[in-house]
DNA sequence: CTGAAAGCGCTTACAG
DNA sequence: CTGAAAGCGCTTACAG
């Protein structure tokens, strides 16, 4: 049972291992007894080929390198869903790179993939830098390496493949919401942090507020949750607020658990509204209303696209924008 | 740019490719001044040895398989991060592959990894089935390739390495919580779905509501929340209940949902706790009581256990058993 | 301390 | 349709 090599294979078939190759390979151009002979004998020895050997020898790996910051970001792990799933139908690998440590710089990981020979790279980071964003442009050009940013924007710029939505319009059109439902002091919560990602967010909901003359008000919070606790609190102690937009689920729900500690009824005083449509939207009460991000398809499609490009094949759209949705439930009029 | 060879290094720093290569792997064995001219060669040209001849050559692959069921689950991806951290502390890549799908049987997917040459296995399948652990056993044997599972539990059986906590003893201190605040009617809210996991959970709870000479009660939910709401309605409409444990948190948090529809008051009439102290639980209101378990530790301790074992390192503890907590917060007394 | 050479297990023109 | 042979880019005894 321990490995047999293709060696082995051909001596028990009685042929080559140019056929024993081929057959696997290029099934059509062997004779078909000889195939069915080969792969019977492949069936029997439980043969497959070395990795190493065949990456080595043809040059390709069949392997994607998936680059993510923070995996316990909900939105990064249901996203490895839809990668996953289709990188397997299309029988791809996957080796994961974790970035986040500040010790190994972005560059030695993306040299030690460059190392690794994969034949494509998908990068999720929606914190990218324009240092990044010009290393992976580099990376991808001398290499002939195909990349594809997924859920991660970079804007006004389309030398890199990317699928994504439109965050920007997805803002306009919540805040429209909480607009339209007469509200008249809508802030937006959005993160100390830089995300690309919120920039657009934001846009929208300034487009959406200035379209309204209303006046915009951005308040920016950590994401962690005590924090968030104290700085709500303090915040909107001495502010009118009825309606607010937050850039995460989280940060959403977070934000009503002060409101109710201060006896504020929502939706009536105020509107609340989420991104991202994640379970907890519909655990929290009252429930979120919220922007639905097509998560797992962002990632599915991302790596559809990453495997269109390693293919050579012709791709039309290379931004791609999925479609999303607006949910409406309890903490909205 | 376009990936240099070890020739070419060779070549530049005017020694042989044995050279070089020592220079990389065994620096001792190079006198320093040769050495120190290959590294400077190495640095000017870029250079990074081809994984897949380096594998090749040398039998081994510095990466490990990680094999995960659906990413998307919360304790699976936090686990991620504690993995990704360690492996990249000892240098070792990861390989994902997420199960999930029916049309490709494990099976298939572990002779994948077994031709990907990996070095070592990691596994987190809390549905293990006896049919999986048993072919699990046949690789490691057959392969002479080390695997550890995390937070996997196959009960009454050491023959592979494992890392989790003490499951039954945690579902037994959270239950004796809940009897020493002199509640009557206890129940358990597990899945129907089997994970060993939330047996053991069951067998700590069971053990307890004996001792005190209560009266067990065990409810099987399905993890999707829509469902859960109204299987909670209905089932509790006629039963008397004050105290409830369940085996995820968000199970809980649902469940409080539906007590708070009904107008019961946590925790004064039922007490409720949850098991994972997940972020929801600080976001939940009120606040959940709930077993804490270490789940990054769990990830990264399963990974430097992994190390250990293929460096052949001796290892004393094989089945080794993270602390675990209790977090009291609003839905205890 | 260093080099020449074999070998890892495949793929792929090139002949036939 | 099939086989012999070179080559992919490394590592590692074996000499020296």
């Amino acid at each position: 049972m321990s490995k047999a090599t293709i060696y082995d294979v051909a001596g028990a078939a009685r042929v080559s291992l140019a056929t024993v190759s081929r057959a696997i390979n290029n099934p059509e151009k062997v004779k078909p007894e000889t195939r069915e002979r080969v792969l019977r004998v492949i069936q029997e020895l439980g043969y497959k080929p070395n990795a190493f050997a065949k990456g080595l020898a043809s040059r390709k790996s069949t392997t994607v390198a998936v680059v993510v910051p923070d995996m316990s970001r909900a939105s990064i792990a249901e996203m490895m869903n839809g990668i996953a799933d289709i990188a397997r139908v299309y029988k791809y690998s996957i080796l994961l790179y974790v970035l986040e440590s500040e010790d190994t710089p972005e560059e030695d990981i993306l040299k030690e993939i460059i190392a690794a020979q994969v034949d494509g790279i998908l990068y999720l980071n929606d914190e990218i830098t324009e240092k990044q964003y010009e290393f992976l442009k580099q990376i991808k050009d001398s290499y002939q390496i195909p990349i594809v940013l997924t859920n991660t924007i970079y804007p006004e710029s389309d030398d890199i493949p990317s699928v994504s939505i439109d965050y920007k319009q997805a803002g306009y059109e919540i805040t429209k919401k909480l607009i339209d439902e007469g509200r008249k002091n809508i802030y937006m919560v959005s993160t100390v942090r830089k995300y690309m990602v919120n920039d657009l967010k934001e846009a929208g909901y300034l487009q959406a507020i200035e379209e309204a003359k209303l006046e915009p008000k951005i308040m920016r919070t950590s994401g962690r949750i005590s924090i968030n606790t104290e700085h709500f609190n303090e915040y909107f102690k001495g502010h009118r607020v009825d309606g607010v937009i937050a850039v995460r689920d989280s940060i959403a729900i977070s934000f009503m658990n002060v409101a109710r500690d201060n006896e504020v009824k929502i939706p009536d005083e105020i509107g609340v509204c989420g991104f991202q449509n994640t379970k907890y939207a519909m655990l929290a009460r009252p429930q979120l209303s919220c922007v639905d991000v097509p998560i797992y398809d962002l990632g599915a499609v991302g790596m559809r696209l990453l495997t269109k490009l390693m293919n050579n094949e012709e791709v039309v759209e290379k931004v791609v924008k999925l479609p999303h949705s607006i949910v409406l439930r309890k903490t909205t009029l």
